[in-house]
RNA sequence: GCCUGGGUAGCUCAGCUGGUAGAGCAGCGCACUCGUAAUGCGCAGGUCAGGGGUUCGAGUCCCCUCCCAGGCUCCA
């Protein structure tokens, strides 16, 4: 029939379907849980509104609330209905962007006479926002011109700039708000029924009633387009779902990763602690936080030993032309503390990063072509000046403690060297338990860095080739390098699916020559090494506190500041308790003994708060027959009668082997709290 | 550095519109001697972050500083 247009769908086969149906039709054709779930549809690969009418030929491909791609729909639509609520509140407020990201959305206001949103604010917005989708508007797209455009958001400065940009620059096929139709040289608007209307590129669920199971979370600041010379709008986080199921899920994870808080962990486990009185991003370590830190290093120290590290020392201030001729007061002056006088007017820095000195270690003497691949190790304390809005727990500090490596080596050397870095960085990292890895690729820093583009082009494939025989995924961070080279860095996954950012290996082709490294090579002739910077954990502080988060603070035995806690049941078990302590003691463990003094459940619960692998009980039987009864972390029920020496074997076995922890969460009873917590109070989160 | 919100006992928090502080847990003491996630009673503990101001009187109102949280920017 005349007018019929043919598509093509996922699955390879075609519909023919009448002229200017539209994707909602179309879902419909196919199923009415199809058409139920779906938000949004791409034809021949760009997502469109349900009730557009599909092109002849098209491929498409309906989008359902349940996928990523779905859920960005959901949240940016919700963030629409976010915007109309906060201009119903408060006339002549100024919207700026609102996205969707990872897991939710965002949308940044300018309001009237400058206020700002408050907490009762929050509520007051949400609940006008539900009542916007009770109404169930329909979402309404429009396409202008840029003068309409112009004219249509007047009295809207920020969307004004958005729609100026686009006039200026047709090719321009995306701009960071999402907010924008691709490739065109107009603007597309979405309206419902209130006259709420909005620039937006789309697409959007067909009305406001497609939304609802959102949450807003918090306001911030942030800065127009990301740039702090420009004002400081008022940002609503909130975050969206397909379901109430899959809300509530979210909500749980961010109340498991606040449970996992390190900060918090740290005080409760009695680990560390930040002092006012010390400073920002300053960490005092406790006794158990000091130990748990000396075995993460000591056993570091072994492993670098063993891979043909020599370890070096170097002080932690420096006269200011070490890090002259380096670069540093040129190019990461700002991340420094500011100098102390000393002597004559004599400049002297609190070191920044250990390279410097382990190029003068190298530069101690002239250095033969069989000295290569030489690799300085130190685990060297570097402090940095951070914008004191940055820092935050032991993950971004002013005082850190890198486990540093300065691998020299000749041109020739760097590819295998870089190879043989990586497999080394990810095997430590295995032993610690994380094993969900992809590389990310950082490039020259435009307007800062040193050297030629060709050093830094010849640098960056080296490394990206390396990189990319690992099989993991490679991600690039374009103008992320160090002023001195590109990285490749590691970024590790965590429990509960967060990637850090661990070790880092960069190439530097620039500071050998700013200090003139010379080897003498089998041709007799004088040669530049190459140098390569590498930490593995990044920072132990930073290590810890992924650990930390990862394991939720039930660490493995080997690294467990008390790894067994005996009880006796009553106090006539106290000399038998006194000996298991004692064997266990014997083997090399840190056990302890918890007197009678308290009831057994009472002790129990204390320690496995405390997050202690093995709590051993000992009463009347067990003195009787040589046995103890073993309670895991972890482990549901406790075990009773196991003779002491082969829990001592399984113990010292254990942490031989360094062996993980079988269930690293879920160790603390249902509903349990931290001690200091306030009895339950029926309400939910903070 | 910027924005917003905070800072009350070791921890988690309560303290209305100003009338000089309170709970739970932790700590200490006493009693209880108990078989696997909170025994009871008692005691002690705070220059309400620090400084200045308004007031007859400030934890409470105002200003400054420090520190913390969530963001922005930056970054290991």
């Amino acid at each position: 029939m005349a007018g019929d247009v043919t598509v093509r769908l996922p699955d390879g086969s075609s519909k023919t379907l009448a002229g200017g149906t539209t994707a909602h039709q179309l879902a419909q054709s196919i199923g009415p849980r199809l058409a139920k779930a779906a938000v949004a549809a791409t034809v021949d690969g760009v997502e469109f509104d349900l009730d557009r009418p599909l092109p002849d030929g098209a491929e498409v491909a309906l989008v359902t609330a349940d996928s990523e791609a779905g859920r960005a729909v959901l949240r940016h639509s919700t963030a629409h209905v976010l915007a109309q609520a906060v201009t119903d509140l408060w006339p002549g407020a100024h919207y700026a962007i609102g996205p969707s990201i990872a897991e939710g959305f965002y949308y940044d206001f300018a309001l009237p006479g400058g206020a700002h949103f408050s907490d009762a604010d929050l509520a007051r917005i949400d609940a006008r926002m539900r009542a916007i989708i009770a109404q169930d508007q329909p979402f309404t797209r429009e396409e202008h011109s840029i003068e309409e455009g112009l004219t249509l958001f007047a009295d809207q400065p920020y969307k004004a700039e958005i729609i100026e940009r686009v006039g200026a620059d047709h090719e321009l096929s995306e701009v960071a708000s999402g907010d924008l139709a691709p490739g065109t040289s107009g603007v597309s608007v979405y309206r419902n029924t209130e006259g709420f209307v909005d620039l937006c590129r789309g697409p959007h669920v067909p009305s406001t009633g497609r939304l609802g199971h959102f949450a807003l979370l918090r306001v911030a600041g942030a800065y127009w387009r990301g740039d702090e010379h420009r004002p400081q709008l008022q940002r609503i986080y909130g975050t969206a779902w397909e379901s109430a199921k899959a809300l509530t899920e979210h909500l749980h994870r961010l109340e498991e990763a606040e449970r996992r808080d390190h900060r918090r962990l740290g005080a409760e486990l009695d680990l560390f602690s930040f002092p006012a009185e010390v400073g920002p991003g300053l960490a005092l370590f406790h006794p158990k936080g000091g130990l748990v830190r000396r075995l993460m290093e000591d056993y570091s120290r072994q492993r670098h030993d063993e891979a043909g590290y020599q370890f070096v020392t170097s002080p932690h201030i420096t006269k200011a032309d070490l890090f002259e001729t380096s670069g540093h007061l040129d190019w990461f002056a700002d991340g420094m503390y500011p100098p102390m006088e000393l002597d004559d007017g004599q400049k002297y820095y609190l070191k920044p990063m250990n390279c410097p000195f382990h190029i003068l270690v190298y530069r101690s003497r002239q250095r033969s072509y069989r000295e290569l691949p030489m690799r300085l190790f130190e685990l060297g304390t570097v402090y940095r000046y951070e914008k004191s809005g940055v820092v935050h727990g032991l993950t971004r500090v002013r005082g850190m403690t890198q486990d540093d490596a300065h691998i020299f080596c000749t041109r020739e050397q760097m590819a295998a060297e870089l190879q043989s870095i990586l497999g080394f960085v990810l095997a430590l990292l295995r032993e610690y338990g994380l094993d969900d890895f992809y590389l990310e690729l950082s490039t020259k820093p435009p307007g800062k860095a040193i050297g030629s583009d060709e050093d830094w082009a010849e640098a960056t494939d080296v490394l990206r080739s390396v990189a990319g025989d690992m099989g993991l995924r490679l991600e690039l961070d374009e103008g992320g390098g160090a002023f001195y080279g590109p990285k490749v860095s590691v970024q590790a996954g965590d429990a509960i699916g967060r990637y850090w950012q661990m070790s880092t290996v960069q190439l530097d082709f620039q500071l050998p020559q700013r200090f003139g490294l010379e080897y003498v090579g089998a041709d007799n002739a004088r040669h530049r090494p190459v140098m390569v910077h590498r930490v593995l954990f990044g920072t132990v502080e930073r290590f810890f506190a992924v650990l930390l988060e990862h394991f939720a603070g039930a660490l493995p035995t080997w690294l467990s500041p008390v790894q067994a806690v005996v009880l006796p049941v009553r106090s006539e078990n106290q000399l038998y308790a006194d000996q298991v302590v004692e064997a266990l003691r014997g083997a090399g463990l840190r056990a302890q003994c918890d007197p009678a003094d308290d009831k057994l459940g009472a002790r129990v619960r204390r320690h496995k708060l405390d997050k202690v692998p093995y709590v051993l009980v000992v009463g009347d039987d067990d003195v009787a027959s040589g046995t103890v009864g073993v309670n895991r972390r972890g482990a549901g029920r406790a075990e009773r009668g196991v003779a002491v020496g082969a829990v001592v074997d399984m113990l010292v076995r254990q942490v031989a082997e360094h062996r993980l922890p079988e269930q690293a969460p879920g160790d603390r009873a249902p509903g349990d709290r931290a001690p200091g917590d306030r009895a339950p109070d029926g309400g939910v989160g903070r």
